[in-house]
DNA sequence: TAGATTGTTAATCGATTAACAATC
DNA sequence: TAGATTGTTAATCGATTAACAATC
């Protein structure tokens, strides 16, 4: 089976925590590719397309069954797996990401977080104390860590990269906005928290001038 | 001309942030296509069109200024322009968001934060005190807000997005996991912080059972 | 002039949308 | 049966990549 893509496995992230909120509730069991798609603004097709991609079947005249996708979500996606992350960079954008409670439900626990600031090193955040850099390596060798966060200034990123990978590291969720130099087996996710900037701005400035 | 897309915006942005931490450097002046695209793993022809897209013309056998690249850049997004932006929701990702330096070089200043939580109110974060939701109507008629920055729980966020509606506001970055439901003026950015995890999570679910 | 790089057109690729027969 | 919804094929659209003449 030829992989999903990314935007059709953050569709598919989309419909899960939709129908999840909603799968608390009591009585629908089913749901229609439509309803799904005008509470998230896709097309109906599209979510059958991305439906029948891993593997879930509808009803005629019924639609599909809340429960069902839920499931197979999370199976696909791997949500059900579960993995130890770190956090490298305790700043205010780690020490957020640190406290944020949302990762578990995908699956990820953070188990530890670094920082090179000795005055950072030894508080603790979201009951996770915070080690030094140096102890990153040792901590490595008696954990199976499958995700490392970096989120420290764009200067250091590349510098604490290169640790991550020679103490094991193999997925890094990197939010410098900086291209990392990486080894093949290396995966790297970007997540530069401006991005979204440039089309906010561009925005404004065409209300301000429109064509 | 037509408006850039949204994945062509984000290129323009990170040519930009890629040349301007060259360009404070001295002797190159100029950049090729591919070099760019080297840097940034995008491909020379992509860089070429963008950069045609939006005006700027190089030169054969030398390629383009860096300086006018930055300045076109800057300009075609409009990160000249000053924009107020406030923040609601001061948990931790509003905090950081709050503390983040990073906005001003794109022409946005974090004027006001505001918080229902009577124990956040008052306090200061970053030169910035927090103020309570009530007061957010009085505060937008006395200022040009350009951009709500929406970063509270997914329960919260529908009622709020309403409240900052009708106080005026018809720029939106929604950092919560929902889709808000507003008027036809008013654009809303989803930045649900999660939502790279789903790739992130299937690629180390793949790995575990490759194909 | 020779050679490298741009600018642009054509080809490819993939994603989205439209249409509609099959199904319940 | 009638009607709504799925599942899937075809059409459209847009983005990416390849090719190459024009340019410096």
């Amino acid at each position: 089976m030829k992989p999903l893509t990314r935007v059709a496995l953050e569709r598919l992230m989309r419909y899960h925590d939709y129908l999840a909120r909603w799968n608390t509730g009591s009585p629908p069991k089913s749901v229609t590719s439509a309803q799904i798609g005008e509470a998230l603004a896709i097309d109906g097709t599209q979510v059958r397309k991305d439906l029948a991609a891993i593997g879930v079947v509808g009803l005629g005249r019924v639609g599909f069954d809340i429960c069902e996708i839920c499931r197979v979500i999370r199976a696909t996606l791997g949500f059900d797996e579960e993995h130890e992350a770190i956090i490298v960079g305790v700043g205010h954008l780690g020490g957020a990401l640190l406290a944020y409670q949302g990762f578990a439900k995908y699956g990820f626990e953070i188990v530890a977080a670094f920082d090179s600031d000795e005055r950072q090193v030894g508080t603790e955040i979201a009951d996770c104390r915070v080690r030094p850099i140096r102890s990153l390596t040792p901590f490595m060798k008696s954990h199976d860590v499958d995700l490392a966060i970096l989120a420290v200034p764009a200067e250091a990123s590349q510098r604490l990269a290169d640790r991550l990978v020679k103490a094991g590291v193999d997925t890094i969720w990197n939010f410098a906005p900086v291209r990392l130099e990486v080894p093949q087996h290396v995966f790297v996710r970007n997540a530069h928290i401006s991005l979204p900037l440039s089309e906010i701005s561009y925005r404004l400035k065409r209300k301000l001038t429109p064509a």
